[in-house]
DNA sequence: GGATTGACCACCC
DNA sequence: AGGGTGGCCAATC
């Protein structure tokens, strides 16, 4: 297998902020990839050191095993979760524009960062 | 080497 | 608002 594809994913998904979340496919294409399938691999071999949390289904969901973890993990960071699904529209995370923030229009919601 | 499985996504009805 | 299908890439049996 290509490392450079574990490397990428790695690197996204290590990047992602708290209070922020992105989809796999959103990681995958970011990543250079084009199968969003392939990030949940990536993680789920060697995630376990990765903030893996923030990275969810492009539709705010999750997989049964990880809804109770996932969920959790967000909202101990301050991610609006609701009913079982997260605020995709609200947290997700734009690659490239964090420094950007030009519109005043809203603020962040992130609020303290460190986890445990 | 063939078939099947995954922490999935977009499309269509 | 929900169900079925094709595509994608790698690991596994």
């Amino acid at each position: 297998m290509d490392e450079r594809t574990w490397e990428r994913v790695r690197e996204v998904v290590a990047g992602i902020p708290a209070g922020h979340v992105l989809g796999y496919g959103d990681v995958a294409r970011h990543a250079g990839i084009r199968s969003a399938r392939l990030v949940g691999r990536i993680l789920a071999e060697d995630g376990a050191d990765l903030p893996w949390h923030r990275v969810l289904r492009s539709d705010g969901t999750v997989a049964e095993h990880l809804r109770r973890r996932q969920l959790a993990e967000l909202h101990a960071e301050g991610v609006a979760v609701g009913n079982g699904r997260v605020d995709m529209r609200r947290h997700r995370w734009e690659p490239g524009a964090e420094r950007a923030s030009t519109d005043g229009s809203s603020g962040c919601a992130a609020g303290s960062g460190t986890r445990g």
